[in-house]
DNA sequence: ATTAAAATACGAATCATTTCGTACTATAAT
DNA sequence: ATTATAGTACGAAATGATTCGTATTTTAAT
């Protein structure tokens, strides 16, 4: 029963901000949307988001002050392996080795990167001989 | 320049089958969606998705048949890669070594699998000894 | 020739997301 | 106290995806 957790590619902004930096308000959030990108997003708008993501679960927020603070109700990780999985059966119906492949041959990896990726391989195939 | 070709989940499942099958009618396309899934598509939403993927080219046709044959216009890698970029960056922030490890971490891959990720590995470590 | 079956075209309803304007409220500055 | 500033709440428009009903057309069956 994977859950229903699929925040959209603006919620996952907002996501990935408070996943880096921790609690923080609308405006913070706001700006640092406007700053990264070449998009200008308007102050209502980020909060709309947020309230909607409050709304759904995505977020929880401090309103003890005039001010609320936000923060994450979602495990980055958890997250992430909810939609990595989602990614892999849409676009690669659920062949993970082809994902991998794809994804080494056509970005960048450090060689410390690719050590760890060899040494979790040496791993997996180690628990399972069969 | 990566092009604006931005499949949604309902197209890419579209595109799927017909990477897999090659030039197929509606009508047939329509039966695999229903058959592969416990949802139920009306054969006119499945007719009038193809028509705007149609004209938004990632669809080709042949109409010399009343019934029309549509193909893929674009090719399964070209996609599956400019979706994953986007993927990666969305969901990863860009970093390709964490998504792998996540990757391989949560998913079933054969042995033979994992020695052709590693054989890649090997390979970019050779080509990029700096 | 009529009728039935199967296809396309098209318009419109629904739904979610994104966007923002406006109203209202609380705090800070004068 | 009044005014300006900065915040939240709310409603609603704009956009895009999905859905399907209905009209029309073409082919096949009787």
């Amino acid at each position: 029963m994977v859950n229903e957790i699929r925040p959209t590619d603006g919620e996952l902004e907002v996501l990935q901000i408070l996943w880096k930096n921790g609690p923080s308000t609308v405006r913070e959030i706001n700006e640092l949307l406007n700053n990264d990108q070449d998009k200008s997003i308007g102050y209502t708008t980020t909060l709309k988001i947020m309230q909607i993501m409050f709304e759904k679960g995505l977020l929880k927020r401090d309103d003890a002050q005039r001010t609320h603070i936000y923060s994450s109700a979602v495990r980055e990780g958890k997250i992430q392996s909810a939609l990595l999985d989602r990614f892999l059966n849409a676009a690669y119906k659920g062949s993970a080795s082809k994902l991998a492949l794809q994804l080494l041959g056509n970005h960048e990896t450090t060689p410390d990167e690719l050590a760890a990726i060899k040494a979790l391989i040496d791993q997996l195939e180690k628990n399972k001989p069969s």
